[in-house]
DNA sequence: TGGCGTCGTAAATCATAGAC
DNA sequence: TGTCTATGATTTACGACGCC
């Protein structure tokens, strides 16, 4: 008991990055919501499960996302572009 | 949802989302002694009652208001610490 | 009706993984 | 290896809504 507790404390202190995937997803999810990038609580469960992550990380990922988008949207500009491409090439399949 | 009714207009791409109270206080961190006395009085009992509320506000040079908030967001982070929880332990 | 409760969030800040 | 910046998490402060 005594070692998964500090090993759960130790996760809480060393975050990881999210892997490339997961980014992915999330991202997909965000700029094809550009309009209203709010996820109901259903939604940020099912991109949890897809992201191997927990709700209150995607709760984080977008709280993060959409501040520092709106603080600079013309760093994302690419980025943007990018996910809204991948969007249109899997609407027309 | 905080994004509610009102802010939601369909035109505005971007920009729409959200409502950035300019009236809003800036967040101001606290020291550490006073978060170490709000943690103490937190462990002592989760909810203030008004004349104790007056008495940590004086003693940390807080507002009633802002120890208010503080228990308030000091009960929602332990309600997320047991939900992120993974079991037992 | 006022006042304090929760819930979800903005925005600032913290901590440090990781890129370079 | 040592700097930095990007990124995930945490901390203040509210708006919206609920209950008594």
């Amino acid at each position: 008991v005594m070692i998964l507790r500090s090993r759960f404390l130790d996760a809480r202190r060393k975050r990881r990055n999210f892997s490339k995937q997961a980014t992915e997803i999330l991202n997909e999810y965000f700029y094809s919501h550009l309009s209203n990038p709010y996820p109901s609580e259903e939604a940020k469960e099912e991109l949890a499960k897809k992201c191997s992550i927990t709700v209150s990380q995607v709760s984080n990922w977008f709280g993060n996302k959409r501040i520092r988008y709106k603080k600079n949207i013309g760093k994302f500009q690419e980025e943007a572009n990018l996910y809204a491409a991948k969007t249109a090439v899997t609407a027309a399949h | 949802p905080a994004a509610t009714k009102v802010d939601l207009d369909p035109n505005n791409p971007a920009s729409n989302w959200l409502h950035a109270k300019s009236t809003r206080k800036k967040r101001c961190p606290y020291t550490k002694h006073q978060t170490l006395e709000l943690e103490k009085e937190f462990l002592f009992n989760m909810y203030l009652s008004r004349d104790r509320r007056y008495e940590v506000a004086r003693l940390l040079n807080l507002t009633e208001r802002q120890v208010k908030i503080w228990f308030q967001n000091r009960r929602m982070k332990m309600k997320k610490c047991n939900k992120d929880r993974p079991k037992d332990i």
